[in-house]
DNA sequence: TGTAAACCGTAAACGGTGTAAACTATTGCT
DNA sequence: AGCAATAGTTTACACCGTTTACGGTTTACA
């Protein structure tokens, strides 16, 4: 039997909430993210926030965890422009919704993608178990494989620690529809996120020569090479006219 | 005629030394850079360094072009352990020591790699044309090309964004040695920097598995990738070895 | 129902940051 | 010698995260 949430309970999550969208509201309108400009912006002075952090490293955790988890609604969204029949499409337009939302969100994608998890012990690991936007690029790279059976690695075919990461993985996401013996397709995701992430990470932070990134060509390469990889080379044809459908978008 | 420097030029660059040579032990020692700090630790007041400094931003600039140049020296000394007439060797060896060094590093490589470039028109860009660790990357693999020719793309292939930005590139780095028809070596270049900026800047901000990070396992998969686009598959098998002695050192 | 405890906010203060302005020696040049 | 540029100072302002001590308010319990 679930308990009814006492009034309290219910009060302190409806300032907690209110604490991170007025802390996204202050991003996206370009200001500096800081416990006295939050408290400010809610009538509160500073040190009322303690009441709800710990300490202000734990807000920055708090937003990018909400900011994660609405931008992948928005990369799933676009994921769902595409039939369902068709995975590889549905994978591409979900990663040219993570750059596009990148390059107009950059503060915001520093605070999720490019902050050094301070503690490898994370305090608040339980807030990464669900939703996270790892866990959405890995179903689509499931549902990709389930259709064309590509080609992964098998277990003993990864290096050691790497066999052993994939098979326990750190983060307990939803992975029970990849079967044990399948984990080599968490691998394979891996290897895209990295190259995903170095191009859009250098977009964002501008060390690129501003025209290719105006272009988006660097991304495109990079998602075709990634494509190829995953047995999508004579898809291509039919992909990029799709990528740039919803690059020029 | 060269006038020689006046007295007061060579004071003030001898302080402008100091101060970075200040702010880098700082770094070393794990303190956060701040001009108060480098003043203080330079026997000054802070307001003393916007003398020799615009504002914050441009003494960080400062510095980490200082520590690109160092870095790169280091990048270059691990690419020097192997034979001149291999250069698929000195390629792997300098990716490697720019990976331990990031490792090693974090917060020098968060200043340098991960520092959005707030304005593109950077005011000093000056400093930009020389010694950046980019330029070493582009001669190693130009050495590379020169001995195996592997196939780099025609400048017609190339979108053409990227075509106008290899063709005139906007940090003149000293490509008089790439001739303009061979500038398909840049885009070949910029490839690959993605790729290993990727990892590397995932694995300095702890956003993978701490197993796969301490194994190496996922940088060297991506160097092997990088390898076999430039025609050194077949090669792989007497890479490796060097690449995993290089990363046990 | 009265009381003690838990909670949520405040004001004040500490030490830190970047930065601007006014002022003062000192240096170098004419 | 005298003037102007230079390089430092002190002072001040407006922020920042964080701690402490203190009041009310709400909850829970005897």
């Amino acid at each position: 039997m679930v308990q009814e949430q006492t009034r309290r309970e219910r009060q302190r999550e409806a300032t907690i909430d209110e604490i991170v969208r007025t802390s996204r509201q202050l991003l996206a309108e370009g200001s500096e993210l800081s416990l006295r400009a939050v408290a400010a912006s809610m009538g509160m002075t500073a040190p009322a926030l303690y009441r709800y952090v710990a300490n202000y490293q734990e807000l920055v955790d708090l937003v990018a965890f909400e900011i994660d988890r609405a931008a992948t609604a928005t990369f799933e969204a676009a994921a769902n422009t595409q039939p369902v029949d068709d995975p590889g499409a549905r994978l591409v337009c979900a990663s040219v919704a993570f750059r596009q939302w990148a390059l107009a969100n950059k503060r915001e994608f520093s605070l999720v993608f490019a902050n050094p998890v301070a503690d490898p012990s994370c305090i608040r690991r339980d807030l990464l178990t669900a939703a996270s936007s790892g866990q959405l690029f890995t179903d689509l790279l499931h549902d990709l494989w389930v259709q064309t059976g590509y080609r992964i690695p098998t277990l003993d075919e990864l290096p050691a620690p790497v066999a052993e990461a994939v098979r326990d993985p750190l983060i307990p996401a939803d992975l029970d529809k990849v079967a044990p013996e399948d984990r080599g397709l968490i691998w394979v995701y891996m290897q895209g996120w990295t190259m995903l992430y170095g191009v859009v990470t250098l977009e964002v932070f501008g060390h690129m020569d501003p025209r290719i990134i105006e272009s988006g060509e660097m991304f495109v390469d990079t998602v075709r090479r990634y494509a190829a990889g995953l047995g999508m080379a004579d898809d291509w044809g039919r992909l990029e006219p799709i990528m740039r459908a919803a690059l020029a978008a």
